[in-house]
DNA sequence: TTGTTAGTGGAAATTTGAGG
DNA sequence: CCTCAAATTTCCACTAACAA
């Protein structure tokens, strides 16, 4: 079975002593499980099953696919070095893996030669040669791809149906209208009593 | 050319922990 | 408890380099 996001909520900022227990008003982010802003849990595991069907990288394939509206190829490459936990892509590009397997084991890796930025893998010293990134990827794809009879069979959610979009967000504004109003009559309540209180 | 990707810099957000 | 600011982490825009 293949890790998934919850699989991977671990602390990470504090990982021992005594903070590393949840208090009441801790925020969720402390534990370094939210997602990123623009992400949902939904949009992630659609774009991680996108990456598995299409291959990595192939941004266009996804777009086109129509899966991830509003999604750029570059919101959806950051998204990626997220869930490989690394910033580099290159030795995985067109392969048919699942990210968060590459997530798992990256998350695991421990070193004063490992250089993070935002809990991702940097890539320190020279650059790797042409022949050296084909080897990779040849090495990564016996190691990790998914067979393609598996990869095939992936199903991605259809493109919305614009109407049922528009219905959708309409009700949205209905809904956030209703707190506003709801919002201020909390605020007016309040000044009224505030201004019992000062004629006295 | 045109489209993509790797990598950087710095702003913004969050966390920690000391002191009230 | 709470507040505050230093420390740390995270995010995003941008660009140079690369690929097709």
């Amino acid at each position: 079975m293949a890790p998934t996001l919850e699989d991977v909520a671990k602390p990470q900022s504090m990982p021992s002593g005594p903070r590393n227990v949840l208090r009441s008003n801790d925020s969720a982010s402390l534990w370094n499980c939210t997602l990123s802003p623009g992400w949902s849990r939904e949009e992630s595991d659609i774009l991680r099953k996108a990456l598995m069907k299409f291959g990595i990288g192939n941004w266009a394939k996804i777009i086109d696919s129509q899966s991830l509206p509003g999604k750029t190829n570059a919101q959806m490459n950051l998204q990626l070095q997220r869930m490989l936990g690394q910033q580099s892509t290159a030795e995985f590009a067109g392969l048919h893996i699942d990210p968060l397997v590459i997530g798992e084991k990256n998350s695991k890796i421990q070193g004063s030669n490992i250089k993070r930025k935002n809990n991702c893998i940097v890539n320190t010293g020279g650059k790797p040669t042409r022949d050296e990134i084909k080897r990779r990827i040849q090495q990564n794809k016996q190691l990790y791809e998914i067979s393609e009879e598996e990869w095939n069979n992936i199903i991605l959610p259809k493109p919305e149906d614009p109407q049922l979009v528009l219905e959708s967000k309409n009700e949205d504004l209905r809904r956030l209208q209703q707190e506003l109003e709801s919002v201020r009559a909390q605020i007016a309540s309040l000044r009224r009593k505030q201004q019992e209180k000062d004629c006295f």
